[in-house]
DNA sequence: ACCTGAACACCGTTCAAGT
DNA sequence: ACCTGAACACCGTTCAAGT
């Protein structure tokens, strides 16, 4: 009986390593931490932050949502992880140019059109701490730069921080504009706006009627910010 | 029969308005959008945005969550109108003073310090149109002073945006840092730079050990601001 | 007109159980 | 070590029903 057994699975036969499945695949995870912030991401970018769900997620890694806790331990670990991952497409100089202004300014651009490609990161980047790694190496390169340059440390700190928080803040509005029903909420301030002229002059006197530039706004604030630096800490 | 059950009720006998409860307090509803929004602000400064749910504000208001609906369409609806009532107490002045530059200044830091006493509301402005009569005066406001100093239109509109979203911008970062664990995360940052030092000198040479002075580095940045502003556009 | 109650289709997360 | 399944305590919202 036994041996009958034994020999029905031939489990330990010459050659039988070729026929079983290979043990690896086994030894190998389904889901890494990295596949999970992946996908995350690109649930994020597909249906922004408010339709992502744990559920949704591990449906998408063809897993089952509990599965997930083995490699993170909260929803907001995926939350954290992918806005880092968004962070680190931030491309950075590999060394810093002859002008700390047009590396304050390029940053601020590459930062805005990263935090652009990805609607939800700049108002989730609003609701918690910027610590994961490649936050860090960014924040990093702008104190570096604003050191190198000669600024004091009260300076350092209050512009680096001038810098990321007026980025994050223009893009967290124009992400909202942009994405967020478009032409719909747009125009119906406009008729709202147009209807009330006697309310808010100045507003509906000057509204874009096309939508605005918004590029163009964000670049002329961004040379408010780095002209006034440089004009308080007396640098060029 | 009828005149008996008549009498017994004495319903329509004279002198008897007095005994009834008023019929008023049946007509004036329990609800109104108006004591909701109170309910949900308290609500949101006391347990953050992520803990409001129409359960437990309907709870606070003793109804039921269904009955809310009545009064309010959804829950971003709430969201929206309790975010405008936080913008109404922001206090602009009744008339514009001599210098546009202290005009721009003071309402930065009155608006500062409004989002600061609703420390959910400067990421939540981050997420949605800000398009409730409140805020919408807040930005005439800022338009008028700015078109009013001299500015272009292009400037005006420039401007007007950096100028809320470097304090939104800045808010956020300062009420996340605040009242998400005050201590615990910074203190963890602190050591987690330290024993990184290597990977990030600048950041770990100049991260303020104390939790650094918000307000002084808000201050600055607000001078750099309205700095390049006034260099910019040839305005002082 | 205003409020309630039942119901639907979801959530994040825990934990024992499987392999 | 990694994944599943059942379960818990929630969600926002709809809609018929009550008053």
């Amino acid at each position: 009986m036994t041996a009958k057994s034994k020999t029905s699975t031939s489990e330990g036969a010459p050659g039988a390593v070729w026929f079983r499945p290979e043990k690896q695949s086994r030894t190998k995870p389904l889901l890494t931490q990295d596949k999970i912030v992946s996908a995350a991401v690109e649930l994020l970018d597909r249906d922004g932050v408010r339709q992502l769900s744990m559920r949704k997620l591990a449906d998408r890694l063809q897993a089952h949502a509990t599965s997930l806790y083995w490699h993170v331990s909260t929803k907001d670990d995926v939350l954290d992880l992918a806005l880092d991952a968004v962070f680190g497409e931030v491309r950075l100089p590999v060394e810093s140019g002859p002008s700390w202004r047009d590396d304050i300014i390029a940053f601020m651009a590459e930062l805005r059109r990263v935090l652009l490609d990805h609607p939800w990161a700049a108002a989730l980047a609003s609701t918690r701490p910027l610590a994961g790694p490649n936050a860090l190496a960014r924040s990093e390169f702008v104190y570096a730069a604003l050191a190198a340059a000669g600024f004091g440390r009260a300076d350092v700190l209050a512009a680096g921080a001038a810098v990321s928080n007026y980025v994050i803040g223009s893009v967290s509005a124009e992400s909202v504009w942009r994405h967020q029903d478009e032409a719909g909420t747009r125009s119906a301030l406009a008729e709202h706006l147009r209807a009330r002229e006697a309310d808010y002059p100045a507003l509906a006197g000057n509204f874009p009627a096309d939508g605005g530039d918004w590029q163009a706004h964000f670049d002329r604030g961004a040379q408010y910010l780095v002209a006034g630096m440089a004009a308080t800490a007396g640098l060029e």
